[in-house]
RNA sequence: GAGCCAUUAGCUCAGCAGGUAGAGCACCUGACUUUUAAUCAGGGUGUCCGGGGUUCGACUCCCCGAUGGCUCACCA
């Protein structure tokens, strides 16, 4: 071990010393009663008694031959009150040597200090992890967010509203579960592994089984295994798993991120939009105990129903120009152009549509908002509308402007998936590298025959975010992708 | 990928027209048997992100690089 400081100099000579007078530093088994949130919550019934209790050492009062000390476990913080005449001169100078840091057990009773805070007269004191190295402050705690990324641990001793984030976000993957499985869908885990990434326009990452000595690529959505699993008569899956795309990073995107998708045969994208709003507001309730959220000083409601409006709607309200009425590729491109949307040559009518709605509209979809009908050309995998080909029956769902949900009537005619496939391809061998690639297999399974089903796909992170009022993705992931350091 | 900004003690941060660095917490020594950002007395513990350059002299100015943040691009 490399001592990098002398604050680590000084813990090294206590553990030695501490070693020498046949202290265990890092003791084992300690059998705990209660939890520090546990005393404070039922103090009148715990007065007087005797616990147990374990945790960090995050602060220490001296008073010569009495002192103070608080003790942090995995729901908060109590105060030790340590005396000479309680745990004798052999304990209480093993006492005087702990540094903040240090994980202790200790056995004492439950009282209330002559200022009233509730306390732990200790009785006996066990060591049971020496801390060699020294915490943060404890008034700023840790701020420079590169250190809290790369050593979470640091940043969720010391900063405890980082532990209630990722609280919220096991309760937000908890209701999602019980929601889906109460109204009778199975939870299903397919392969992270493919042969073919699909189901989503993004380049994946590429690795290698030795044995077969073939590539793989890592996921980048669920999608087309979820629907072999239709053909196959599950009827009604969802998956909640780790998707990975080898794009850029960003407060909105980490290259590994957790989504869900859930299929339901028999049903279409509206009967999607009724089961997210009411999942995405039973999540809330049980996640954070409320349909309405403070995101980034503004309310957010999310009670249903949400507004729904089609694509051309949503473009007209906020640019006044009705694209249902644009037919032509060229007309598109000088509606867009007239309202400063910067256009690339190769984009056909449907991809000059969807960049206007995202450069003109999507920022202001605050409120949960469902916007439908997506131009066929950017969603292959999507059932044509019957009134109109040229548009899917297709929706995503908006909060705090941005994406949460994108969900469609899924394309079950193996004929119009192949040409799309197809067209995809050929965008691809001109170049477009995030063109979805043609799955042969997933094919077959259609012609086997895929029943009418309506699917969806959810960002969690994005939702986590927003019960949580986080503005970027690496707040609620654990360990975000960082570059690594140089050590 | 581009622009802007940041990087100084373990942590949070000051500092400088260019003259070799400072505070609080933490830490060390001592006092203190109900304190709670305990208090009191004393002690500064440093590769000023790295490498070049300019200069008598660089933490400070210039160039290159590293890492991170924000914005934009990418992410249909």
């Amino acid at each position: 071990m490399e001592v990098e400081n002398d604050l680590m100099a000084v813990r090294l000579e206590k553990l030695k010393e501490l070693q020498g007078e046949g202290v265990d530093p890092y003791g084992g088994r300690f059998e705990r009663t209660h939890t520090t949130t546990a005393v404070h919550r039922h103090f009148e019934e715990l007065e007087g008694q005797e616990i147990a209790l374990a945790g960090r050492i995050m602060a220490i009062r001296g008073h010569g031959k009495a002192s103070f000390a608080d003790l942090q476990d995995r729901d908060g913080r109590l105060q030790l009150y340590v005396r000479i005449d309680n745990v004798g001169a052999e304990t209480y100078g093993l006492f005087r040597r702990l540094d903040i840091g240090d994980i202790i057990g200790v056995k004492g009773r439950v009282f209330r200090t002559h200022r009233g805070e509730i306390s732990l007269e200790v009785y006996q004191l066990t060591l049971l992890c020496k801390s060699l190295r020294p915490l943060p402050e404890k008034w700023h705690g840790l701020k420079d967010v590169d250190l809290r990324y790369r050593q979470r641990y640091l940043d969720l001793i010391v900063n405890p509203e980082v532990k209630q984030v990722f609280i919220i976000r096991a309760k937000v993957l908890r209701a999602v579960r019980s929601f889906l499985d109460g109204r009778g869908f199975l939870e299903v885990e397919t392969p992270s592994m493919h042969t073919i990434p699909g189901g989503a326009a993004a380049r994946p990452f590429i690795t290698h089984h030795n044995a077969l000595d073939i590539d793989l690529y890592l996921r980048i959505a669920l999608e087309l295994h979820l629907k072999r699993l239709l053909v196959g008569g599950l009827e009604k899956v969802y998956e909640m798993g780790r998707i990975f795309r080898n794009e850029g990073i960003s407060t909105k995107h980490n290259p590994e991120f957790t989504m869900i998708e859930l299929y339901q045969a028999y049903a279409d994208y509206e009967d999607m939009m009724n089961l997210l709003e009411e999942m995405v507001a039973y999540v809330a309730r049980e996640a954070v105990g409320s349909t309405t959220v403070t995101y980034q000083g503004e309310e957010l409601d999310l009670t249903p129903p949400w507004p729904r409006l089609t694509m051309f709607a949503a473009i007209e309200k906020y640019t006044g120009i009705d694209f249902s009425l644009i037919t032509t590729r060229e007309e598109a491109g000088r509606a867009a152009a007239e309202l400063g949307v910067e256009i690339e040559p190769g984009m056909d009518w449907g991809k000059i549509v969807n960049e206007v709605f995202e450069t003109k509209v999507e920022p202001h979809l605050k409120q949960p908002t469902f916007i439908l009908d997506y131009p066929v050309a950017i969603s292959p995998l999507a059932k044509r509308k019957k009134e109109n080909p040229e548009l899917t029956y297709r929706f995503e769902a908006f909060i705090a402007g941005r994406e949460l949900a994108n969900a469609f009537s899924e394309l079950n005619d193996p004929l119009d998936q192949r040409r799309r496939f197809e067209l995809q391809m050929a965008a691809r061998a001109a170049g477009d590298e995030e063109a979805h690639m043609l799955d042969e297999d997933f094919l077959r399974a259609l012609e086997y025959g895929m029943p009418p089903a309506g699917g969806m796909g959810i960002g969690i992170d994005r939702l986590v975010m927003i019960l949580t009022d986080a503005t970027s993705i690496r707040d609620v992931i654990l360990f975000p992708t960082m570059r690594p350091r140089e050590e």
